[in-house]
DNA sequence: AGGAATAGAGAGCACTGCTCTCTATTCAAG
DNA sequence: CTTGAATAGAGAGCAGTGCTCTCTATTCCT
């Protein structure tokens, strides 16, 4: 069972590939929408019923350019992250947000289908997840390591108790040494970075920003303070 | 031409009614995806074509509900709004935010309509810019109100030159009276709100905020306190 | 009253996801 | 090495989609 050397499984792999990379350019292309299993099948030549050979159905293919999606972008903003002294944390933050936001530009059609409109009922299976934390943990390790270095006692609201809302073990475990009274402030630019590029990619900006790119450096810069990186 | 009395015109724009009704409700229930034309002359039991007697396409159709939804929501967040003393921006400013959220998750299928993955190419015929203005023109006149009340000399970080890269008119309009320093807060603040909703509905607080209302109501407090509401 | 505009019916085209059956090939155990 | 099972793919078919075209009945306007 799963023989890795027969023959059969090394088609197997390279079907699979081919029905991604296809189905990825598709998207690419035309986004989520347009993604046809037979316009696959009809690309790699063979007939679209052969498909079901590999994923159950079109859900099923999406969740795994889903996955390969998160992966790439952690990937590629982690490359970005890793070029940074670890010391600079001001540099280190700016670099994450404008490697997410450069991503995202350039795949705007997977952008949207990470963080638009959810296409299944739920695409949560755990190995997702964990791959959409990619990103989280890297903001989340600038954060703790600048709070370790300055200790600040920068003011921050009443903290109210944290526990009561947020998953304080879950979170601990994204920010660690960040004392709870933070926890807010982090998902607030977590939500709000995501929130600017898509608001610049869905066209919600248009006729208000002329330039996203410089209102995203902004917006980096003024969460960078309310952070206290 | 265009006579409103006459049997026909009568007749018409009832069966526009019945179709965006019908249509309105496929979608609530089973989201953009779900509208299908066919199913909709089902309904209102006609054959599909004659719908395109009414609207020139799917995508028409979909503009057409996406610009009621604007609507919807804009009218609901108003009048949440106007129940609240003028004089009291904080309150007012929260009210106007848990108004939006309330709607939001009231409409997940509308909401995502309108700040999700976009679904034709563009959909920004100019009724429907003014539509969706009608949210950001409440949260703007909370802002200008409470500048004018306070002229608070609350800390700006530099200010730089925003008009490099706003549209200061388009905003000035929107935002009379409020300093051209408090533009990029402002946009934060519009962006975070439906940030943080898209968020939670979208599934990205699973696994780390337990109550995303809770969350909700702290950053709706902590923009108020950036903004100097 | 008569010609023009309109609403709807119905058939049809090209496409979709998905299922089912049937054949050829590879695999793995006797 | 052979033989029976597992697998890959082909091909037909079903039910659904958006949309177009033609044809008929009704309303409108002059």
């Amino acid at each position: 069972m799963a023989n890795i050397e027969g023959e059969r499984a090394k088609h197997r792999a390279a079907q699979i590939d081919s029905i991604k990379r296809v189905a990825s350019h598709l998207i690419a292309e035309k986004g989520a929408d347009g993604l046809s299993l037979r316009a696959v099948a009809r690309e790699i030549g063979v007939v679209s019923s052969a498909l079901y050979r590999y994923f159950a159905n079109r859900d099923e293919l999406l969740t795994a350019l889903i996955y390969d999606a998160y992966n790439d972008l952690g990937a590629s903003v982690e490359r970005s992250e890793a070029r940074i002294s670890r010391s600079d944390c001001r540099r280190r933050w700016a670099v994450t947000c404008r490697a997410v936001r450069r991503w995202a530009r350039s795949h705007p059609h997977e952008f949207s289908l990470l963080y638009g409109t959810p296409v299944p009922g739920y695409r949560a299976p755990k190995t997702t997840i964990e791959a959409a934390s990619r990103v989280v943990i890297v903001m989340g390790e600038i954060l703790s390591d600048s709070t370790i270095a300055s200790s600040h006692g920068r003011s921050v609201r009443r903290s109210r108790d944290v526990a009561a809302f947020l998953d304080v073990d879950g979170l601990a475990r994204i920010l660690p040494g960040v004392p709870e009274d933070f926890y807010v402030r982090a998902l607030m630019a977590w939500t709000l970075i995501f929130g600017s590029i898509s608001f610049e990619l869905f066209g919600h900006y248009v006729g208000s920003v002329n330039s996203p790119g410089r209102l995203f450096d902004e917006v980096v810069e003024e969460l960078g303070e309310l952070l206290g990186i």
